[in-house]
DNA sequence: TCTACGATCTTT
DNA sequence: AAGATCGTAGAT
């Protein structure tokens, strides 16, 4: 039985509580794969991620330490670090750990699980995995921009994070984009995504099972 | 101030 | 293959 003032949410989801988020990036961003994403009406399962390992890790934002635009991801775990990538696309992180770890996990791609109308209209009519696969194309569809910077995914109103069925097979390979680190960094397997999914982004050579 | 460029996406 | 488009970070 629902309690009074408890949320209903999409398939009686729960919202994932504070703690899921405090725990090592890489356990956190395999266990996103399956979670739900909910804005309003729209509702998204995420099929791919990348980890952001904090500021030793050399191809996060966090590796010049704390600036104006990564405060966020120096904050505690369970909260929303948005930036704005070649002026045009808004990025969605989610962030990990305890805070002062400037840590987070990007998400790259999710698949519609309700809403398909509000997201085809936020696409300009798309609705196959061209509308959903891409870091810009997940914030576009759901709806967010930078004001959700700094938003606590684990509270009921605007964005949550919801629970989702367990991923039965994932893959794992190198993060993308990031020719800007060290070669080491540049190989590191911390690119997570559903292994079967056609809402993964590309380049999807070099995923493993893993 | 000035400059270079980016955890990308769309169009040609 | 290249253009869009602007905030950020580091240099001046």
């Amino acid at each position: 039985m629902l309690r009074y003032g408890q949320q209903v949410t999409e398939a009686g989801r729960r919202r994932l509580p504070r703690r899921f988020y405090e725990r090592d990036t890489l356990v956190v961003a395999r266990e996103l794969l399956g979670k739900r994403l909910r804005h309003g009406e729209v509702v998204l399962g995420i099929t791919e991620v990348e980890a952001y390992c904090g500021p030793d890790d050399s191809a996060s934002h966090s590796r010049m330490g704390r600036t104006q635009r990564n405060a966020p991801m120096w904050g505690p775990g369970g909260r929303a670090y948005v930036y704005l990538c070649y002026g045009l696309h808004q990025m969605l992180n989610i962030v990990t750990e305890r805070e002062g770890r400037g840590a987070a996990v990007l998400i790259r791609a999710c698949e519609p699980v309700a809403g398909l109308e509000t997201i085809r209209a936020r696409r300009r009519g798309l609705s196959g995995p061209e509308a959903l696969a891409g870091p810009g194309r997940v914030a576009a569809a759901l709806g967010i921009d930078r004001s959700f910077n700094d938003h606590p995914l684990y509270r009921a109103g605007g964005v949550e994070l919801l629970d989702g069925p367990p991923p039965q097979q994932v893959l794992v390979g190198p993060r993308v984009g990031i020719d800007y680190a060290t070669p080491s960094d540049c190989r590191r397997p911390w690119r997570f995504a559903l292994a079967g999914s056609r809402w993964v982004s590309r380049p999807r050579a070099g995923l493993r099972a893993g």
